[in-house]
RNA sequence: GGGCUCAUAGCUCAGUUGGUUAGAGCACGCGCUUGAUAAGCGCGGGGUCGAUGGUUCAAGUCCAUCUGGGCCCA
């Protein structure tokens, strides 16, 4: 009997399952994506209609190992912007580019090589680090589809291809063509066995001893006395340092601004020092008898006094500097902006010369200033030397010199942590070499390129705003940028040099020889001779034949690779992009790296920024808010695939979406918090079941509705239905308006409340009456049924750009009520838009009012229900008291006969007693009898062939034909 | 050390121009339901708004200092 009856009811019926099994489902949807080639035939669609286009512009991650999850949370926020904008009617061209080349690459080429005991050419090297960037763009493109970007793959640019490395090469021509570029020396670290440049992570950090000298810069006289200090005995600045090599070089004496200064009387001569260095300095020169202090001054006023060099005829200003500390030494630090680079900074800024009298060899050379007894005297330490514990000839010769004239205070041995080279083990030095420089401050015939710069950070859009502080700081304070590295594995500077390193470089000559790797890729430049590069390129004026030139072999540091990506992407319109880009997406960092370095390059070549707006993103932190190498251990790395194995990409992007981003980014630990319900991830994870189960009710009673036979226009649409269309269009506005400000954690807040409170407490636990229950063609089933189809629509397009996985399955359920269809997406839809008609805002007064006493009737019921006397309410009979003219009670009555079903009750009567507002009473002590059918308890029940039931259940039954 | 920045319940977020007992979802506890069932509903506990000091009739909201994070420099 009672299995008839429920025979007779619509019960909800749907494919789509209620577990997700994203794991499993995930890439079967894309190979589904790859088969209709949905990228493809959003951008044709889009096409055909016209649509401007929306250029989001990737920033090429670089090559050399796993997709990391913070790159993943990068890669998904631009991402869920291109689906949101393409839904919005534009055409979001999106060509993901690769940055293939550099050091971390080069390096690990070259430990493999020393683990196996080879030695390679450098077009050998350069193959070798080809093949392992193109092995890890591989990886990384299947891990990126795999979290669901949409990309063009097929279109996709790399750093290290032939056409793009020619733009590289233009770039610089640029530089070169506004005559910005010029050749200067700075400070590298430098290999002297090997005779080369070093790159930091070339180098090992190890214990080394190192004779620590004191050593006196006199003051003339006639300076002292100008600075109002004590000139009656000799007078001294007493600088420290631990690379005795260096003072030949020393050019200034460094001292801060605000450290205190102290003359002290040491009874033969003064000195000058660091105040709280003054003990220290005294006990180094084992002097016992506490000086008389002649004077105490701020480093400040200290500025430009000439002292001068201990065996070198040359002044050696005191220049300040902040970064000097009063930890060690005299407070007055040894200068030599050839050595160092601390050192050179202020030598830039006090226009020293950058003096480096030590040759490639590590030997003084004569340049007429080194003294003729150091000349061709090496600073190397041998490996046996630092065996033997013995320091180099150079420091020796200079140490004597010092003792000689007198000027050495003091000399101790100091053992403290020294750069050393990683192949050679010996203590690498500082050392100044000759550079490519592009000068961000020359005006020729146009502004400079820091004023255009800096006038077309205004003209930008940054989102957050703050980024806009950050970057003006970071181009404010760049030093001219040195563009030349002294490496392999990147793009050369198209430089050609004669039989005495003279540089030979012109810009037609470079954009000629681009031209030709454009062909031929950069390893043309290694393999053939200068002769064949420039054959047919007419060499300007005063350049030796081409026979007599080499190639040089620098090569161009890589933030212009990845800083050329506008012009060879976006000028030549690549995947049907365009120039400047409608938006840049990433890291905070990026800052001073990639926004920084493509404005330079645009600001230089083409005047203007290259992007509208900037939107940055903070970095993923642990669960304790600290960064994922502090914080503790984690057994898995932390990879995007990892990630995606435990939970799927849909709800790592649930995850990515609910956070806002412009801060730090909290993740789970994924070993330890796997088993946490308070996780991070696995609340994710819930709310997605939250989502996913939203759509299967909808979906599934939606089973025996077709929109264009059973669909109510919106003015017969019951209260309660058009009350929920009007949240709708609530939410569609809110989460819109998030959308377009990025704020993609308020949409994710916003449906969520939006499925959990409107939905699923409200608005899906009362339909389920008449859904389940209603004669299968009613209005008002067929009312809220209409609803139903018009809030899934909206709910699952708004949700579209961040679980593109699910709403597609969803889209396919509704639309064809199987898995997946062909030739149509929810990706392919457009953006809702609620017709105007569904926002009303009495009917929400009224609601929102009925609302708050259905949650007082909820509560009134619970007290029962704890004492056992009632389960479910509808056992329950409410009364509401309301005095006849009160505004309450003219809405209850207004809404008379819906009250039962909004409070999921049997009955509701209105009375005039003032209090209580609300009384409980049961169903079976009111003599009502419960409906079998509808579980409703009614006056009286009805005889049918399939037993008793209540009148309108009667009425359903009879328009009820059985399915047999 | 410098520049920028963050700090509200266990978690993720709201808190409008300073103004009634600081909100939501999830998580947690208790109960109901078994016709969304590896679901659904109800009720409840939980925050001295990082700390301290100040401005004010009134501060999560303004100011200062400090503490603890983050990115970038040094």
């Amino acid at each position: 009997m009672a299995t008839d009856l429920k025979n007779t009811l619509q019960l909800p019926k749907t494919d789509f399952a209620m577990r997700a099994n994203l794991v499993q489902r995930e890439p079967a949807r894309l190979a589904h994506w790859e088969k209709i080639d949905l990228y493809a035939a959003i951008q044709k669609k889009r096409a055909a209609q016209n649509a401007p286009a929306f250029v989001l512009h990737d920033g090429p991650p670089f090559t050399n190992g796993d997709v990391h999850i913070g790159t993943a949370l990068n890669k998904t926020l631009k991402d869920i912007v291109n689906r949101y904008k393409s839904m919005r009617g534009y055409r979001t061209p999106y060509v993901p580019g690769w940055d293939c080349h550099g050091l971390p690459i080069e390096q690990k080429v070259t430990a493999q090589l020393r683990a196996e005991n080879k030695t390679v050419t450098t077009a050998e090297m350069r193959a070798l680090c080809d093949a392992f960037s193109e092995k890890w763009i591989a990886h990384q493109t299947k891990q990126f589809k795999r979290i669901g970007v949409l990309a063009d793959w097929a279109c996709e640019y790399k750093t290290k291809a032939p056409a793009y490395e020619a733009d590289i090469i233009r770039t610089f021509a640029a530089f070169v063509e506004r005559d910005l570029v010029y050749r200067s020396k700075k400070p590298v670290y430098w290999s002297v066995p090997f005779e080369t440049a070093l790159a930091e992570a070339e180098i090992e950090y190890k214990d080394h001893v190192s004779p620590a000298i004191w050593v006196k810069f006199p003051v003339p006289t006639g300076e002292a006395r100008k600075y109002d200090l004590p000139a009656d005995k000799p007078l001294s600045v007493v600088i420290w340092t631990t690379t005795p090599w260096t003072i030949p070089a020393n050019l200034a004496i460094a001292v801060h601004p605000e450290v205190e200064y102290v003359v002290a009387d040491l009874g033969a001569e003064r000195i000058i020092v660091a105040h709280p260095l003054l003990a220290a300095v005294l006990a180094s020169a084992k002097i016992e008898t506490s000086p008389a202090i002649d004077k105490k001054l701020a480093g400040a006023a200290l500025e430009k006094l000439a002292s001068r060099h201990p065996f070198i005829d040359r002044a050696s200003p005191v220049v300040l500097a902040d970064y000097v500390t009063t930890d060690s030494g005299t407070g007055c630090v040894h200068t030599a902006p050839g050595h160092g680079a601390e050192d050179y900074l202020t030598g830039l800024k006090y226009s020293l010369p950058i003096y480096c009298p030590v040759g490639d060899d590590g030997k003084y050379i004569d340049d007429g200033q080194i003294p003729a007894d150091l000349v061709g005297l090496t600073t190397l330490e041998t490996v046996e030397d630092l065996t033997a514990k013995r320091t180099s000839p150079a420091n020796i010769a200079v140490l004597k010199k010092l003792d000689a004239s007198g000027a050495l205070l003091a000399k101790a041995r100091y053992t403290h942590s020294y750069p050393h080279c990683w192949r050679s083990k010996t203590p690498i030095i500082f050392r100044a070499v000759d550079q490519w420089f592009v000068s961000l401050d020359r005006n020729s015939d146009r502004p400079s390129p820091r004023k255009r710069a800096l006038e077309s950070i205004r003209e930008v859009a940054w989102v957050p705003a703050n980024g806009e502080k950050r970057i003006t700081g970071a181009v404010e304070s760049r030093p001219d940028w040195c563009v030349s590295r002294q490496r392999s594995w990147g793009v050369p500077i198209i430089a050609f040099y004669d039989d005495k390193k003279t540089p030979y470089l012109d810009a037609r000559v470079i954009r000629a020889v681009a031209d030709k790797i454009a062909k031929h890729g950069t390893n043309y430049w290694y393999d053939a001779a200068p002769a064949d590069i420039l054959d047919g390129i007419t060499l300007p004026a005063g350049w030796p034949a081409a026979s007599a030139l080499t190639c040089g072999r620098d090569t161009l540091d890589v933030w212009i690779d990845s800083g050329s990506s506008h012009a060879a992407v976006l000028r030549h319109a690549q995947g049907g992009t365009h120039w400047p880009a409608d938006l840049y997406l990433e890291g905070s960092d990026q800052h001073r790296g990639w926004f920084q370095s493509s404005l330079w390059t645009s600001v230089i070549a083409y005047d203007a920024a290259p992007y509208k707006r900037v939107l940055t993103h903070g970095f993923i932190v642990g669960k304790d808010g600290k960064k994922i190498s502090k914080s503790g251990q984690y057994e898995k790395p932390p990879t995007s695939d990892n990630y995606i194995a435990q939970y799927g990409a849909d709800v790592i992007r649930l995850w990515i979406a609910s956070q806002n981003f412009t801060e730090d980014i909290r993740v789970s630990d994924l070993d330890k918090d796997l088993k946490d319900p308070a996780g991070i991830l696995n609340v994710v994870a819930e709310s997605y079941r939250l989502f996913r189960n939203t759509f299967r009710y909808q979906l599934s009673n939606l089973f025996d509705f077709d929109p264009s036979r059973d669909a109510i226009a919106y003015p017969e649409m019951d209260t309660l239905d058009r009350w929920a269309l009007h949240q709708t269009a609530v939410l569609i506005r809110d989460c819109t308006a998030a959308y377009e400000a990025y704020e993609f954690h308020r949409v994710y807040q916003l449906c969520n409340q939006f499925c959990s409170v409107t939905l699923s407490a409200v608005y899906h636990d009362i339909l389920k009456d008449r859904l389940y229950t209603h004669a299968t063609g009613s209005r008002l089933r067929r009312s809220s049924q209409t609803a139903i189809h018009h809030i899934f629509h909206v709910l699952a397009k708004l949700l579209a750009p961040v679980l593109a996985f699910t709403t597609d399955e969803a889209w396919s359920f509704a639309v064809a009520k199987k898995e997946y269809i062909d030739g149509d997406s929810i990706h392919m839809q457009d953006w809702p838009d609620a017709p105007a008609g569904w926002t009303d805002a009495t009917l929400e007064a009224d609601i929102a009012a009925l609302l708050k006493t259905r949650a007082a009737v909820t509560e009134a019921i619970e007290p029962h229900r704890a004492a056992g006397k009632i389960g479910k309410s509808l056992e329950a009979a409410i009364t509401l008291n309301a005095a006849p003219g009160t505004p309450e009670r003219a809405l209850y009555e207004k809404h008379r006969d819906f009250l039962p079903e909004l409070f999921i009750v049997s009955q509701v009567d209105l009375a005039d007693a003032a209090s209580p507002a609300i009384e409980v009473r049961f169903t079976s002590e009111l003599g009502l009898r419960r409906c079998p059918r509808c579980w409703r308890s009614v006056p009286a029940l009805q005889a049918t062939p399939l037993g008793e039931v209540c009148p309108r259940c009667a009425e359903a039954l009879q328009a009820h034909q059985p399915a047999k």
